[in-house]
DNA sequence: CGCTTATATAAGTCAACGCTTAAACGACGC
DNA sequence: GCGTCGTTTAAGCGTTGACTTATATAAGCG
């Protein structure tokens, strides 16, 4: 399954999105999810179950509470696939450098030949 | 409808890295995904429709072909959702400095958080 | 030990969505 | 004009998948 079928849902995004300020408990997700959405508890958790098999999340057990952190591989599958386009936005962009650099340093860790062929965008 | 749903099928995102290489008409991508995924091509034609209404898709006409381009608006709206998740994979490349700079800004604006303010959990 | 709290799983229902076939539309050539 | 190619739209069907209720598991507490 790939990642991106996963994050097509705006519960599991929402989800993801509450883990990234940092660990939380399925209580804490669910009540939050449930408030917002106005879905039930064990709704939750099934969408938690997806997050975690698609490794997007790993629970940790804490007493009775499991407590869930985001997991960055599939997050950053997704950042690859979208390298292709990324010359669509910053085409124009290249006379700021710095700003760049991340797209740089991304294509220089992807293979590391010396050609110089620029960001594919290359009209 | 947020942009990460319409990324959320493999025909959709198979038509859009077909695009990326340039501009294809909707025979050109029809004939791919067809063989590819084994659809029709009225089904194609179906997902170019969702494309271009969601925005990530623009046609020009010429005589009777329609040529699809990518637009870059929703694939941008994307990569700025992950932002908030960059620093789960970029946080050890701390030292390269310059190159991280705009992720590790945009955490900062959005947790100022130090080491266990107000995570909730009183660990 | 039960009772409660926290969470997950099971089973079943229902709607959304992607697919198909059939038909419409518009440009082109004869 | 008429047939045809390229493409979209319409209508209907089937399956996927998200939800609900009900139940199971498991820890904590009296």
């Amino acid at each position: 399954m790939h990642a991106l079928d996963v994050l097509g849902d705006p519960v599991r995004r929402r989800i993801l999105e509450l883990l990234a300020d940092g660990e939380r408990s399925s209580g804490e997700v669910s009540s939050v999810v449930r408030a917002e959405f106005g879905i039930s508890q064990p709704a939750v958790s099934q969408h938690l179950r997806v997050l975690r098999e698609a490794g997007f999340a790993s629970v940790r057990a804490e007493g009775t509470r499991r407590l869930y952190a985001v997991e960055a591989a599939p997050l950053r599958e997704v950042d690859r696939w979208l390298d292709r386009f990324r010359g669509f936005w910053e085409q124009r962009l290249d006379a700021l450098g710095t700003e760049l650099a991340r797209g740089k340093r991304q294509r220089r860790l992807d293979q590391e030949r010396g050609g110089g062929s620029g960001t594919d965008a290359e009209t």
